[in-house]
DNA sequence: ATTATCTATAGATCTATAGATAATGC
DNA sequence: ATTATCTATAGATCTATAGATAATGC
């Protein structure tokens, strides 16, 4: 290979991480990723096929370990108020602590776009699994959906909080975040057992 | 004056605010708003010096009525869970009925512009009304901070939720939404005492 | 021969300004 | 004289492609 540096690719989304979160994407010149990745802007179409895919690479990688974990939990067996907490703790944590604030770009109005069709699946996966924790929890099925639509936008308000200000505390938030999804939900009030037993569910996923 | 239409700054206001909640702001070019307004791209630098300020008449007609609502229910004498579920139901009730979406421009990130500084302002002020009337409903003073931000959160989540599903039932939405707020500050129920009261304080400022 | 980069540029915009034009109000 | 519009365009981009170049691996 040529005069190369290490990772470049990574180079790339890391600098679109920073630039599409903070300006937006449409606003965020291929020139502007190139030289904050420190390539020249041509060299970029040698790693994605276009600057779409910058974008969707970002997507994709941020909406995966939430998936992931969703789906595991939602096979369990613990009580459906400890899952559900535990889901969003580990989820709104993800969202708050992934640099540069990765979660502003589902507020991108771009994610309309059809380019993006497979992040937008996803994300919609990730928001049927608390739909089935939700209405696991004993709601009445009639509120089931409305209180999963509130559930998730509560989750994702994170990135929107985050932006207004970065300095945040964000493991307050996070403790507070998910119990205010046990609150919202309205089926159970969460107190220290829920949130041990959730931790411990949390714990052995970590690796 | 000439060839000139009833009130074309309201149509170039129209059609920004279709373009602007579904493709963004920078993805939007003055060509398409002034083809949609029935005018030259040009002649939109009649109404408004630059393509921000058609952005900013857009936040601030959005923001302005939440904002004037919230002043009154602030300074008001009722129970501040009465307060806060009023709040939320009209405001939820404006952002999800208002044509084309308006709130999704909250989540743009040209808000960010140094000058659209006004419009941060005034949603400040709005959030800090949430934040007395959360303060005021006897949560403990370390976590109304956080609280506020989510309720807020909870609250700008309905423009998320709206892109989500265009055909959404809002009126539900709206009802479960101020519950899900007062639920989650956590320290009353909703009840049907509780709502009656709130829309009592909202007739009469219905006009 | 392949990989990763570069320079140069085609082709297509995009915003905002300059200056002309026509209708209305005084 | 003022208001509201238009045509034309300057000047500045922006994305993506073409083709050259240099280092590495076989």
């Amino acid at each position: 290979m040529a005069a190369n540096r290490p990772d470049a690719r990574q180079a790339v989304l890391e600098a679109a991480g920073e630039l599409f979160t903070g300006a937006g994407y449409a606003a965020t010149t291929t020139r502007a990723i190139a030289e904050r990745a420190g390539l020249r802007q041509a060299s970029l179409y040698y790693h994605f096929p276009a600057k779409e895919d910058i974008l969707a690479a970002l997507l994709a990688e941020t909406v995966r370990p939430s998936l992931a974990l969703a789906a595991r939990l939602v096979a369990g067996a613990a009580p459906a108020a400890v899952r559900l907490w535990a889901l969003a703790y580990a989820d709104i944590g993800l969202l708050g602590g992934a640099r540069h604030n990765l979660g502003a770009l589902y507020l991108l109005p771009e994610v309309g776009s059809p380019n993006l069709a497979h992040f937008r699946t996803e994300r919609a996966e990730l928001k049927a699994a608390y739909g089935r924790l939700v209405a696991a929890s004993g709601i009445a099925p009639e509120s089931a959906g409305i209180r999963t639509d509130l559930v998730f936008g509560l989750v994702e308000s994170i990135a929107v909080i985050r932006r207004d200000d970065p300095a945040l505390d964000v493991e307050a938030h996070v403790r507070e975040g998910a119990d205010g999804v046990v609150r919202l939900v309205g089926v159970a009030d969460p107190t220290d057992g829920l949130r041990a037993q959730a931790h411990r569910l949390l714990a052995p996923l970590a690796d």
